[in-house]
DNA sequence: CTCCCGTCTTGACCACGATCAAGGCGGGGA
DNA sequence: TCCCCGCCTTGATCGTGGTCAAGACGGGAG
């Protein structure tokens, strides 16, 4: 029972139904209504870029911005001395390059298919346009930006508090396909550990490390393959305190 | 040569002319007009509230947000085991529990003034219904708040590449009431050490040590008071290298 | 098959800041 | 006046994660 412009907005979009779902849980879009958002996303197109294509360069006008419908993207900065450090790592479900959403600018990073990837790719004009022909949906916008904003600086300022495994244990259960559960688990990383590393804040070395520590609570690991004995155990171990893991 | 409307934005408010120089450089503001500002906040209040006045408590019902013009003010949160733990410092020109400027709901710390403050108060019903009236607006406000978040992340981020010592230095330089000079200067420190800890997330033994480390430099203490007998030095080293500051 | 290279792991070491503990100093109240 | 209680400093110790260095492992090309 769909409203046809429902479907021309996939077919013109390229979006599949699925998509729409991970749309209206993107933190830049929390607070915006389903139907509001086929409204601003009227003009974006759906693309796929190969492992190691560039988006962009630093530098680069900006004219658009990006949601991960799959795979991940890094962005990263080009030092003076020649070699680039990763800045982030965008997983599915997230925006990246949204300042040049709002305003038309250039790229403060570079980015680069980290894994084969379905990008949203949204115009910045059309995208302002709506805004300012819908005024509660930028006032909604505002509301769920500065939310996201909250939690992203809590979640950065408790890399302090958390260590680096229980960071680690929390990113593997947010990995889970099937939501709940408490018994055994398989998790294929999403990416190669360096770039999970980079995630989370943290060296490969300590990445190596942290998953050495998870043995304790029963995950065992083999090349991208992570087995979890007991999900529960290592959600008590991610949200505890940092210590002791008995 | 002043506008009739702006001598009564001021009378209303209660602002004072040097005020709009402050709010205009209020990172949440950043990309707003002045003239726009005097719509945005033509229904905002100054007040005034001594040290030590409660604002607000965790879970209570929230139907403003504020703007320090002066003094400091206190963010925490009450732990389940009773005592309290200082999330953020606020400082003049900067903004707190924004988030409840666009939706109303509940705080979610307590507010507390830590240094005898004139505040802006800004009602959450007509900041919406302005917004909602000015799309441009709202969208220039979304730009500003894009950029002021990439900003605030890459600032905590950094909290892990500099020293507890370069980011005090950067701090004392922050609080020079002339802008620039190479030589020496006197700064007060404009809140309690503790306080002053709190702000740069570190603990108030290690801001002691911080400052014996900035001796070196040719910073000096007593009490609140802070001598700096190179400018342009104690800058580079606030600046350069975490390490040798020769 | 062998060589090479990139990814990953492991070990040794070190710097930083948190924590625990012990005092110094100063101001306010009885 | 004395005492007490914040605030601040200083010392000793420790855990964490970054860095440097050395291999292990695996896949692809020659």
């Amino acid at each position: 029972m769909q409203d046809p412009s429902v479907a021309d907005f996939a077919r013109q979009t390229g979006l599949a139904a699925e998509d729409e779902a991970l749309l209206a849980g993107v933190p830049l879009f929390s607070g915006i209504s389903l139907d509001s958002l086929r409204v601003l996303l009227a003009d974006a197109r759906v693309c796929r870029r190969p492992r190691h294509a560039l988006l962009f360069l630093q530098g680069e006008p900006a004219g658009h911005f990006y949601v991960v419908l799959d795979g991940w993207v890094k962005l990263f900065r080009t030092t003076p001395d020649g070699h680039e450090t990763v800045i982030a790592a965008i997983a599915r479900g997230e925006s990246f390059a949204e300042a040049a959403g709002f305003a038309e600018g250039v790229f403060p990073v570079g980015a680069q298919v980290a894994e084969a990837a379905r990008l949203l790719v949204v115009p910045t004009r059309s995208f302002t346009d709506q805004l300012g022909r819908n005024p509660m949906l930028a006032v909604n916008m505002l509301a769920g930006m500065s939310r996201h904003l909250r939690g992203l600086v809590e979640e950065i300022e408790q890399r302090t508090v958390k260590s680096a495994a229980q960071r680690l244990g929390a990113f593997l259960l947010k990995q889970r396909p099937d939501g709940r559960g408490r018994e055994a688990a398989v998790i294929d990383l999403p990416t190669d550990k360096g770039l999970v590393a980079a995630r989370l804040g943290m060296r490969p070395e300590t990445l190596s490390r942290a998953l050495g520590k998870l043995r304790t609570v029963g995950v065992s690991t083999r090349d991208r393959r992570v087995t979890v004995s007991d999900v529960g155990a290592l959600r008590r171990y991610a949200e505890g305190a940092p210590a002791g893991a008995d």
